[in-house]
DNA sequence: TCAGGTAGTTACTTCAAAGTGCGTACTATG
DNA sequence: CATAGTACGCACTTTGAAGTAACTACCTGA
Protein backbone atom coordinates (compact mmCIF):
# COMPACT_ATOMS: atom_id res chain seq x y z
CA UNK A 1 0.00 0.00 0.00
CA UNK A 2 3.12 2.25 0.15
CA UNK A 3 2.51 4.73 -2.35
CA UNK A 4 5.13 5.61 -5.28
CA UNK A 5 3.68 9.12 -5.30
CA UNK A 6 6.03 9.65 -3.02
CA UNK A 7 9.59 10.02 -4.73
CA UNK A 8 11.31 9.16 -1.32
CA UNK A 9 10.20 5.42 -0.86
CA UNK A 10 12.08 4.66 -4.36
CA UNK A 11 15.17 5.69 -2.32
CA UNK A 12 14.41 3.84 0.90
CA UNK A 13 12.63 0.42 -1.32
CA UNK A 14 16.48 0.41 -1.90
CA UNK A 15 18.53 1.45 1.16
CA UNK A 16 16.15 0.83 3.92
CA UNK A 17 15.84 -2.23 6.29
CA UNK A 18 17.38 -3.17 9.10
CA UNK A 19 20.97 -4.26 7.29
CA UNK A 20 20.95 -2.75 4.20
CA UNK A 21 22.39 0.49 5.23
CA UNK A 22 25.45 -1.01 6.98
CA UNK A 23 25.80 -3.15 3.44
CA UNK A 24 25.75 -0.44 1.30
CA UNK A 25 28.32 1.88 3.80
CA UNK A 26 30.37 -1.61 3.68
CA UNK A 27 30.80 -1.94 0.07
CA UNK A 28 30.80 1.62 -0.44
CA UNK A 29 34.89 1.13 0.17
CA UNK A 30 35.50 -1.74 -2.45
CA UNK A 31 34.63 -4.92 -3.37
CA UNK A 32 33.75 -7.49 -0.33
CA UNK A 33 33.59 -11.28 -0.02
CA UNK A 34 30.65 -13.14 1.53
CA UNK A 35 32.58 -13.99 4.83
CA UNK A 36 34.40 -10.10 4.77
CA UNK A 37 30.64 -8.95 5.04
CA UNK A 38 29.83 -11.04 7.95
CA UNK A 39 32.73 -9.83 9.82
CA UNK A 40 31.99 -6.37 8.97
CA UNK A 41 28.35 -6.05 9.79
CA UNK A 42 28.50 -7.69 13.36
CA UNK A 43 25.12 -9.14 14.11
CA UNK A 44 24.14 -10.25 10.87
CA UNK A 45 23.08 -14.19 9.62
CA UNK A 46 24.33 -15.78 6.64
CA UNK A 47 20.92 -16.67 5.47
CA UNK A 48 20.15 -12.64 6.05
CA UNK A 49 23.32 -11.66 4.62
CA UNK A 50 22.72 -14.19 1.56
CA UNK A 51 18.89 -12.98 1.15
CA UNK A 52 20.10 -9.27 1.00
CA UNK A 53 22.44 -10.06 -1.87
CA UNK A 54 20.99 -11.92 -3.77
CA UNK A 55 17.73 -9.46 -3.28
CA UNK A 56 20.14 -5.80 -4.12
CA UNK A 57 21.62 -8.15 -6.96
CA UNK A 58 18.08 -8.55 -8.23
CA UNK A 59 17.68 -4.59 -8.01
CA UNK A 60 20.42 -4.12 -10.07
CA UNK A 61 22.57 -2.87 -7.04
CA UNK A 62 25.22 -5.24 -6.15
CA UNK A 63 27.23 -7.16 -8.65
CA UNK A 64 28.46 -11.16 -7.27
CA UNK A 65 31.38 -12.22 -9.32
CA UNK A 66 32.77 -15.33 -8.92
CA UNK A 67 36.43 -16.06 -9.63
CA UNK A 68 37.69 -18.82 -11.53
CA UNK A 69 40.33 -20.45 -8.35
CA UNK A 70 40.74 -23.46 -7.19
CA UNK A 71 39.33 -22.23 -3.46
CA UNK A 72 35.90 -20.86 -4.25
CA UNK A 73 36.10 -17.34 -4.45
CA UNK A 74 33.07 -14.72 -4.81
CA UNK A 75 33.03 -11.03 -4.42
CA UNK A 76 30.14 -8.66 -4.08
CA UNK A 77 30.76 -4.63 -5.36
CA UNK A 78 28.24 -2.01 -5.57
CA UNK A 79 26.95 -1.30 -9.51
CA UNK A 80 26.81 2.35 -10.64
CA UNK A 81 23.49 2.54 -10.41
CA UNK A 82 23.85 1.93 -6.78
CA UNK A 83 26.60 4.47 -6.71
CA UNK A 84 24.16 7.51 -8.24
CA UNK A 85 22.75 6.95 -4.32
CA UNK A 86 26.08 7.74 -2.87
CA UNK A 87 25.42 11.59 -2.55
CA UNK A 88 21.96 10.60 -1.03
CA UNK A 89 23.52 8.32 1.50
CA UNK A 90 26.30 10.65 2.71
CA UNK A 91 23.34 13.11 3.44
CA UNK A 92 22.02 10.69 6.31
CA UNK A 93 26.00 9.83 6.89
CA UNK A 94 26.51 13.22 7.75
CA UNK A 95 23.46 14.01 10.04
CA UNK A 96 23.68 11.03 11.75
CA UNK A 97 27.48 12.12 12.75
CA UNK A 98 26.23 15.19 13.90
CA UNK A 99 23.44 13.51 15.99
CA UNK B 1 21.25 -5.85 17.05
CA UNK B 2 21.79 -2.80 14.64
CA UNK B 3 24.80 -1.34 15.07
CA UNK B 4 25.24 2.15 16.14
CA UNK B 5 28.85 2.29 14.71
CA UNK B 6 27.44 3.00 11.04
CA UNK B 7 26.17 6.92 11.41
CA UNK B 8 24.02 6.06 8.79
CA UNK B 9 21.79 4.23 10.89
CA UNK B 10 20.86 6.98 13.33
CA UNK B 11 19.17 8.53 10.25
CA UNK B 12 17.33 5.93 9.05
CA UNK B 13 16.01 4.81 12.50
CA UNK B 14 14.01 8.13 12.36
CA UNK B 15 13.14 8.67 8.47
CA UNK B 16 12.55 4.52 7.65
CA UNK B 17 10.02 2.16 7.74
CA UNK B 18 6.81 2.18 6.13
CA UNK B 19 4.97 5.47 6.46
CA UNK B 20 7.39 7.64 8.09
CA UNK B 21 8.84 8.93 4.70
CA UNK B 22 5.12 10.07 3.58
CA UNK B 23 4.43 11.40 7.20
CA UNK B 24 7.47 13.05 6.93
CA UNK B 25 7.41 14.71 3.68
CA UNK B 26 3.46 15.41 4.11
CA UNK B 27 4.32 17.40 7.53
CA UNK B 28 7.37 19.10 5.53
CA UNK B 29 4.02 21.66 3.93
CA UNK B 30 3.45 22.79 6.98
CA UNK B 31 1.58 21.46 10.23
CA UNK B 32 -1.66 19.09 10.00
CA UNK B 33 -4.37 17.43 11.62
CA UNK B 34 -5.06 14.55 12.22
CA UNK B 35 -7.50 13.47 9.43
CA UNK B 36 -5.75 15.60 7.17
CA UNK B 37 -2.46 13.53 7.26
CA UNK B 38 -4.53 10.47 6.97
CA UNK B 39 -6.23 11.48 4.07
CA UNK B 40 -3.00 13.05 2.51
CA UNK B 41 -1.39 9.26 3.31
CA UNK B 42 -3.70 6.72 1.09
CA UNK B 43 -3.75 3.49 3.08
CA UNK B 44 -2.45 4.59 6.62
CA UNK B 45 -4.79 3.40 9.20
CA UNK B 46 -5.61 5.07 12.38
CA UNK B 47 -3.89 3.27 14.88
CA UNK B 48 -0.37 3.06 12.59
CA UNK B 49 -0.56 7.15 12.27
CA UNK B 50 -1.25 7.59 16.24
CA UNK B 51 1.37 5.19 16.13
CA UNK B 52 3.84 6.69 14.24
CA UNK B 53 3.05 10.46 15.52
CA UNK B 54 3.42 9.17 19.58
CA UNK B 55 6.57 7.30 18.44
CA UNK B 56 8.53 10.84 16.39
CA UNK B 57 7.11 13.09 18.98
CA UNK B 58 9.26 10.80 21.91
CA UNK B 59 11.77 11.41 19.55
CA UNK B 60 11.59 14.66 18.82
CA UNK B 61 10.39 15.16 15.47
CA UNK B 62 6.61 15.93 15.64
CA UNK B 63 4.85 18.37 18.03
CA UNK B 64 1.42 17.69 19.19
CA UNK B 65 -0.62 21.00 19.35
CA UNK B 66 -4.10 21.27 20.72
CA UNK B 67 -6.03 23.96 20.40
CA UNK B 68 -8.53 25.10 23.06
CA UNK B 69 -11.91 25.05 20.42
CA UNK B 70 -15.28 23.81 21.07
CA UNK B 71 -14.66 21.28 18.44
CA UNK B 72 -11.51 18.99 19.30
CA UNK B 73 -8.63 20.24 16.88
CA UNK B 74 -5.35 18.96 17.09
CA UNK B 75 -1.94 19.75 15.02
CA UNK B 76 1.08 17.95 14.15
CA UNK B 77 4.25 19.54 13.04
CA UNK B 78 7.69 18.88 12.50
CA UNK B 79 10.50 20.55 15.14
CA UNK B 80 13.23 21.95 14.70
CA UNK B 81 15.45 19.28 14.87
CA UNK B 82 13.47 17.40 12.21
CA UNK B 83 14.27 20.05 10.07
CA UNK B 84 17.39 19.76 10.44
CA UNK B 85 17.00 16.32 8.75
CA UNK B 86 15.73 18.32 5.29
CA UNK B 87 18.16 18.40 3.66
CA UNK B 88 19.01 14.03 3.71
CA UNK B 89 15.61 13.42 2.70
CA UNK B 90 15.88 16.39 -0.25
CA UNK B 91 18.83 13.88 -1.58
CA UNK B 92 16.77 10.87 -1.18
CA UNK B 93 13.89 12.50 -3.06
CA UNK B 94 16.21 13.53 -5.79
CA UNK B 95 17.46 10.62 -6.50
CA UNK B 96 13.72 8.93 -5.93
CA UNK B 97 12.78 11.49 -8.90
CA UNK B 98 15.20 10.54 -11.16
CA UNK B 99 14.63 6.49 -10.82
C1' DT C 1 -32.63 13.05 18.14
C1' DC C 2 -29.81 11.36 14.84
C1' DA C 3 -26.29 11.38 11.46
C1' DG C 4 -21.64 13.07 10.78
C1' DG C 5 -17.13 15.11 11.94
C1' DT C 6 -13.10 15.36 15.25
C1' DA C 7 -9.34 12.46 17.61
C1' DG C 8 -8.36 8.97 19.39
C1' DT C 9 -8.09 3.76 22.39
C1' DT C 10 -8.23 -1.21 22.85
C1' DA C 11 -8.01 -6.02 21.63
C1' DC C 12 -6.99 -9.18 18.35
C1' DT C 13 -4.97 -11.03 14.02
C1' DT C 14 -1.78 -11.28 10.08
C1' DC C 15 2.43 -11.41 7.72
C1' DA C 16 7.02 -10.59 6.15
C1' DA C 17 11.60 -10.02 7.89
C1' DA C 18 14.75 -11.80 10.62
C1' DG C 19 16.86 -15.44 13.36
C1' DT C 20 18.22 -20.51 14.34
C1' DG C 21 20.07 -24.74 13.30
C1' DC C 22 21.10 -28.03 10.35
C1' DG C 23 23.37 -29.99 5.98
C1' DT C 24 26.17 -29.67 1.38
C1' DA C 25 30.37 -29.38 -1.52
C1' DC C 26 34.76 -28.09 -2.37
C1' DT C 27 39.82 -27.06 -1.11
C1' DA C 28 43.89 -26.47 1.76
C1' DT C 29 46.93 -27.62 5.45
C1' DG C 30 49.18 -30.50 9.02
C1' DC D 1 42.86 -38.70 7.69
C1' DA D 2 41.18 -34.83 10.37
C1' DT D 3 40.39 -30.08 10.89
C1' DA D 4 39.46 -25.70 9.18
C1' DG D 5 38.05 -22.27 5.69
C1' DT D 6 34.87 -20.64 1.83
C1' DA D 7 30.17 -20.12 0.16
C1' DC D 8 26.21 -21.35 0.31
C1' DG D 9 20.91 -24.08 0.68
C1' DC D 10 16.83 -25.46 3.25
C1' DA D 11 13.38 -25.92 6.88
C1' DC D 12 11.61 -24.11 10.73
C1' DT D 13 10.58 -20.64 14.47
C1' DT D 14 10.30 -16.09 16.32
C1' DT D 15 9.36 -11.28 16.41
C1' DG D 16 7.68 -6.89 15.57
C1' DA D 17 5.34 -3.97 12.52
C1' DA D 18 1.25 -3.40 10.46
C1' DG D 19 -3.65 -4.25 9.68
C1' DT D 20 -8.63 -4.96 11.27
C1' DA D 21 -12.54 -4.07 13.80
C1' DA D 22 -14.95 -2.36 17.34
C1' DC D 23 -15.43 1.08 20.87
C1' DT D 24 -15.22 5.91 23.47
C1' DA D 25 -16.18 10.84 23.88
C1' DC D 26 -17.12 15.32 22.52
C1' DC D 27 -19.26 18.79 19.40
C1' DT D 28 -22.21 20.49 15.34
C1' DG D 29 -26.05 21.09 12.32
C1' DA D 30 -30.42 19.43 10.20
Amino acid sequence: MTTEQFPVNRALAIIGGKWRPQLYCTLEDGPKRFLELQRAIPGISRKVLTDQLKELERLGMVERIEFDEAVLHVEYRLTDAAYTLQPAIKGLCAWGEGN
